[in-house]
DNA sequence: ACATTAAGTGATT
DNA sequence: AATCACTTAATGT
């Protein structure tokens, strides 16, 4: 299993991912998969080789809002904190491409942050850019009227499935940034008409990335 | 041919 | 920006 010095080899010593090897078990989901579900009790980590990973967050009326994406070399922050004390994910994850990943038992992460220093770093730093995407999240919603994040949507998506073309449904969007198909259609619609999409009936092109 | 689902649009709040 | 009501277009059976 290569894959993982591929993707974290520059970060951890050959020990760290000689432990990664033996410890984590490899595991795959298929595009639109849940991962994990809000209410779920977390009992391992998420490394992720390969894909791209949609965080999302819940009210009580089970409308969802998008918060951020993971890609591969990231993992996912909210484990971190569930794994620490023994809380419930607050957040559900949902696999936005084919996804594979390697889970790493709670037990050993705790331990790796003495002994690795590579691990120490790599779960900061992760804590740290988890914060800023976040932050960002909560700045596209307070501050960015609606065709704005839209049209930061179509390019987030874009980006994490490395392709300009993608395969959703107008009201699959609305649902994603919480507000109505009818809404999605017409600022669409808008952003066709200043070139920087293509609509077709199941997709849309980005034109400007 | 008919039903279903996706998308477009005017009018109203 | 949300909702209603309605139309049109594409797709499935």
């Amino acid at each position: 299993m290569n894959q993982l010095t591929i993707n974290f080899g520059y970060l951890f010593e050959e020990a760290l991912i000689e432990e990664i090897n033996q410890i984590g078990t490899y595991k795959e989901f298929v595009s639109d998969t849940t991962i994990i579900e809000i209410g779920d009790y977390i009992k391992s980590m998420p490394l992720l080789l390969n894909g791209a990973i949609k965080i999302l967050r819940e009210d009580e009326h089970g409308d969802e809002l998008v918060l951020y994406y993971l890609e591969k070399g990231d993992t996912c922050a909210m484990t971190l904190s569930c794994c620490m004390g023994q809380t419930k994910s607050k957040i559900r994850a949902v696999a936005e491409t084919d996804v594979e990943l390697i889970m790493l038992p709670k037990e050993k992460m705790a331990d790796w942050l003495s002994t690795y220093k590579t691990w120490q770093s790599y779960i900061l730093q992760s804590y740290h850019h988890r914060m800023d995407e976040l932050l960002d999240a909560v700045d596209t919603i307070a501050f960015l009227k609606m065709d704005e994040r839209l049209f930061k949507y179509l390019k987030d998506k874009a980006m994490v499935t490395h392709n300009d073309v993608l395969q959703v449904t107008h009201k699959e969007i609305s649902e994603d940034l919480h507000t109505s198909r009818v809404v999605v259609s017409r600022l669409l619609k808008k952003l066709e008409n200043e070139h920087k999409i293509t609509l077709f009936r199941n997709s849309i092109k980005v034109l400007e990335l």
